[in-house]
RNA sequence: AGGCGGUUAGCUCAGUCGGCAAGAGCGCUUCCCUUACAAGGAAGAGGUCGUGGGUUCGAUUCCCUCACCGCCUACCA
């Protein structure tokens, strides 16, 4: 036999891996059929394979695998993102160690430095997805700043600024003081955090205090009023009255403004233009002054006085110092509230006023609304569409510059000596119109990582060149993608797609979950609760880790995942893989060495256990890709776990022993049967796990007449009509109760396996003939003998037994416990009358009657009959055994 | 504050249109190293389907209430 009992997936999967790619198996056609498309969510060039990755990538290529089996001309698309920030953060982070800064290289020689950073390693995680199988288009994989790339991203630019979409304003956002950079709203995570509620004394010019409440009172020093509810009779006599700023010994106004909540803290608020959203409104409904306090590093600048030079934090502590020596601070309560954080490095956002280049997204979002509204393009799970609408429907300008290096830069040009409005173009402008100056100065700032990524789609394939691939692949058909970039990218993504192509760059969306450790936190290496894919891959096998993943992820749902999840996947490969070695072996005992499948011959006479199992592939198939059309990958799979393990091994197989070596109708039909079985669940497999299965359809090959060079460029199963064998499924059903019922008759008894049993049986017609005869006492290790008076002989050493089908006597010659079987089948009995009863209920209900559909009343009738017979049968077993005659 | 998801076996989770004698994997119990597989086989135990109502002939499933867990949005300083 071949191959050790354990399936080794190492060699097998690097081996299989090298062998696609260098036979371009994952290549699509340019350009004919039907294109089926996907876009892969581009890795950060930072990264490395997290589980979520894997999930993600497992599914595309189920997806991507099955479709290309399907007939469809497959493409699925690779990548990696520039990741601006993330990427800049560890290039500067290797500086450090040598003591540098990106300052002390200066913007070119920083730039050098990260291109060699990731030439070295933005590959990594490529390499990784490569281990998992993803069967993409290498020879297609892009970066977001190849240079094409790079001429999209201008060009969208451009095209918006002419169009009145871009404009650069002063305007309060988020700052990151570690990256020193702003952010949009999206790149800001909230937590909870407990932090306090300061109360502070304001004096009023003319005597009196008025007390604000505030969080952050280090932001006192850049307040230019105090706001309260007009509506607020407790300051009404305040309004207009001056209040002289602590430290600063400014006065400013107490003013009016609806926005102020009169139930919050004392019901007056002071007002930070230049460090808080809400009062920089305010600010510009009263034309405010804005006074910023801070430098972008969050230290205090030459506005904040004696604070200047202060760190953010410290300074808040050394006010409140002040202020309580100067019996200012009317309290302090411990309040816990959400702060925001920079999504790349966690430190806590400030929010900042400065001057910024933003995309107004109102009017551009109106066909991404447009096209889900009517339809046309589909989430799933549905219920992210209300999610998606409700971002898209409120809407804000989004903040698209930054101030790093690594990235696209904006191409602004400002005239070097004069204050001319900027000039957008891609190239270089020659000449400033206004000025006739010829010397510029491009924009210091990069775009937003995420104003690339949202040209993906289309840029992927060549635009704003007007490309064949273009033409032939877009739009794409599936996009697969995790609920965290739902508005980062998915939203964007539609948005570009309508401005810059006219068209949806997707039909559907599949929005699985987050993969989540038991406690239900994201996994994450910093909180180092992550599971390593790339361990269990060493360990157990991509296979593994990938049908394990998929079976245990539902339909869009969050999964959590035990330690060991990964051994159900790694446990069916191996049964899989011995399931081959069973055929193998069967191949060479009965000296077989070629095996003609799909030959109309070997489906000829069949025998009710191949009716059977062909019957059941039939339905499985149907039922696998149906649930593949819905996305409903764990069902899928599952369903595949069932058939493969529990009824082709457990029953198919182990029906196959029951013939002799060398016996012709085992050579004929049952050797035929179970290669033909295998040969198509290998297929139906595929998606799942493509190492295990192409290894082994390479070896079929060599028994049988198959023809595919690989499983994975052979054609998806279909149903075939000449295995519509359906009256053998419930016949084989009952063949299967029977013989479960008397392993347990014999388990019960602890009668040993290897024991001869004679056995009797009495109204089984299905045992009559000798075929199906023959199978149970296969199955079930006896030999039987029809006996209809054995119900009328009961005797000590003799055991009766029955269920629905009649009875069946097995004959001991050792000491049985009739006690326990007694009681056995009092409870029993008991079950049994609980349904019976129920069902007899529902039966003598005129109403259930006539309201229920028919089909569910014969369902129901059938079970009354069958409860009846069993009830029946049960009563009579126990006064055989308690000693009456019947 | 609003929205969404979850609550089913000891654990992790399925369960589509309302009708099942409510399922899986792991774990557990008993037996078995029977020549495909001990990462295995056979048999079995284990559930008031979160609470309280409602609709219905019939609810794990639909509606409402509440509780707890989680997530996402939001300008309460």
């Amino acid at each position: 036999m071949v191959g050790d009992n354990r399936y080794n997936p190492s060699e097998v999967e690097k081996y299989w891996y090298e062998k696609w790619l260098e036979s371009d198996c994952f290549h699509s056609k340019r350009y004919s059929g039907t294109p089926y498309v996907i876009v892969i969510p581009p890795p950060n060039i930072t990264g490395y394979l997290h589980i979520g990755h894997a999930l993600n990538n497992t599914i595309q290529d189920i997806l991507i695998r099955w479709k290309r089996m399907s007939g469809f001309n497959a493409l699925w698309v690779p990548g990696t993102d520039h990741a601006g920030i993330a990427t800049q953060n560890v290039v500067e982070k290797e500086l450090m160690k040598k003591g540098l800064t990106r300052k002390d290289l200066g913007r070119e020689e920083f730039l050098k430095e990260v291109w060699q950073w990731r030439e070295k390693y933005g590959n990594r995680i490529i390499e990784q997805l490569k281990r998992l199988g993803v069967s993409c288009d290498w020879t297609r994989l892009c970066f977001t700043m190849d240079k094409n790339f790079s001429r999209a991203v201008q060009t969208v630019f451009v095209s918006l600024y002419k169009k009145g979409f871009i404009y650069r304003g002063k305007r309060i956002i988020n700052w990151c003081p570690r990256c020193t950079t702003a952010l949009s709203d999206e790149e800001v995570e909230y937590s909870p955090y407990n932090g306090s509620l300061y109360y502070l004394r304001y004096p009023v010019e003319g005597g009196g205090f008025v007390v604000v409440a505030t969080t952050r009172p280090e932001t006192m020093l850049g307040d230019t009023a105090v706001a309260v509810n007009p509506s607020d009779g407790r300051y009404k006599d305040l309004i207009g009255k001056k209040i002289r700023l602590p430290f600063m010994n400014r006065l400013i106004p107490i003013i009016p403004d609806n926005q102020v909540d009169m139930k919050f803290g004392t019901g007056a608020v002071k007002v930070t233009p230049a460090h808080d959203p809400v009062d920089y409104a305010i600010a510009y409904r009263h034309n405010l002054e804005f006074i910023t306090v801070m430098d972008e590093t969050g230290k205090m600048n030459e506005n904040a006085g004696i604070f200047r030079g202060i760190d953010r934090f410290e300074c808040r502590t050394r006010i409140v110092e002040e202020l309580r020596k100067q019996s200012l601070i009317e309290k302090i309560e411990t309040y816990e509230y959400r702060i925001g954080r920079c999504y790349r490095c966690d430190t806590i956002i400030e929010p900042y006023i400065s001057r910024q280049w933003f995309v107004k997204m109102k009017e551009l979002a109106q066909p991404a609304i447009k096209v889900v509204m009517e339809g046309h393009l589909k989430f799933y799970p549905e219920r992210w569409t209300k999610i998606y609408l409700h971002w898209l429907n409120n809407i804000q300008d989004w903040c698209i510059s930054r101030q790093i290096w690594w990235g696209h830069r904006i191409p602004a040009w400002y005239c070097s000596d004069k204050a001319c409005p900027p000039i957008i173009s891609v190239e270089t402008p020659k000449e400033c119109s206004q000025c006739g100056c010829k010397n510029f100065v491009q924009d210091e700032d990069v775009l937003d990582t995420w104003f690339s990524s949202w040209l993906w789609p289309f840029a992927v394939f060549g635009w704003p060149e007007k490309t064949k691939d273009l033409e032939f692949f877009y739009p794409t058909s599936t996009l697969v993608t995790a609920q965290e970039i739902l508005f980062f990218w998915v939203a964007r993504m539609v948005i570009a797609g309508f401005e810059f192509t006219g068209k949806k760059p997707f039909e559907s969306v599949y929005i699985h979950g987050t993969v989540r450790d038991e406690t239900g936190r994201k996994m994450s290496k910093s909180l180092g609760n992550a599971i390593d894919p790339i361990e269990i891959i060493d360990q157990s096998g991509a296979d593994a880790l990938r049908f394990s993943l998929i079976s245990l992820t539902a339909f869009g749902q969050d999964v959590f995942l035990p330690e060991k999840f990964h051994h159900k996947g790694r446990n069916f490969v191996n049964k899989i893989w011995n399931a081959y070695r069973y055929i193998e072996m069967l191949l060479e005992k009965n000296d077989c060495s070629y095996i003609e499948i799909d030959s109309v011959e070997s489906f000829k006479d069949l025998r009710l256990g191949e009716r059977w199992i062909l019957a059941l592939l039939n339905r499985k198939i149907v039922h696998i890709t149906e649930c593949l059309n819905n996305f409903r990958f764990n069902e899928a799979a599952d369903s595949i776990y069932e058939f493969f393990w529990h009824q082709y091994c457990d029953w198919y197989i182990e029906l196959s022993k029951m013939y002799h070596t060398k016996e012709p109708y085992l050579i004929s039909r049952v050797i035929p049967v179970l290669v033909y079985l295998m040969v198509k669940l290998l297929k139906l497999l595929h998606p799942f796990i493509p190492f295990v299965t192409e290894e082994l359809h390479s070896r079929m090959k060599k028994i049988t007449n198959i023809e595919d060079a690989f499983i994975t460029t052979s054609s998806w199963p279909s149903y075939s009509n000449v295995f519509d064998f359906d009256d053998s499924l419930e016949l084989m059903d009952r063949i299967k109760e029977i013989v479960v019922e008397i392993r347990d008759l014999k388990t019960f008894f602890k009668i040993p396996v290897t024991k001869d049993l004679q056995a009797a049986y009495h109204g089984i017609s299905l045992l009559d003939a000798d075929e199906y005869r023959h199978m149970v006492e296969f199955l079930s290790g006896i030999k039987f003998q029809k006996a209809d008076q054995i119900i009328k002989t009961h005797s000590k050493d003799e055991i009766v037994r029955s269920r629905g089908h009649g009875f069946f006597s097995i004959k001991l010659s050792g000491i049985v416990n009739i006690e326990a079987e007694i009681e056995r089948l009092v409870n029993e009995k008991k079950k049994v009358l609980r349904v019976y009863q129920e069902t007899e209920n529902k039966l003598t209900n005129s109403a259930f009657l006539s309201n229920a559909p028919s089909k569910v009343i014969e369902r129901t009738k059938k079970l009354r009959a069958d409860l009846e017979l069993e009830l029946n049968k049960i009563e009579k077993n126990i006064k055989l055994l308690t000693g009456d005659v019947l």
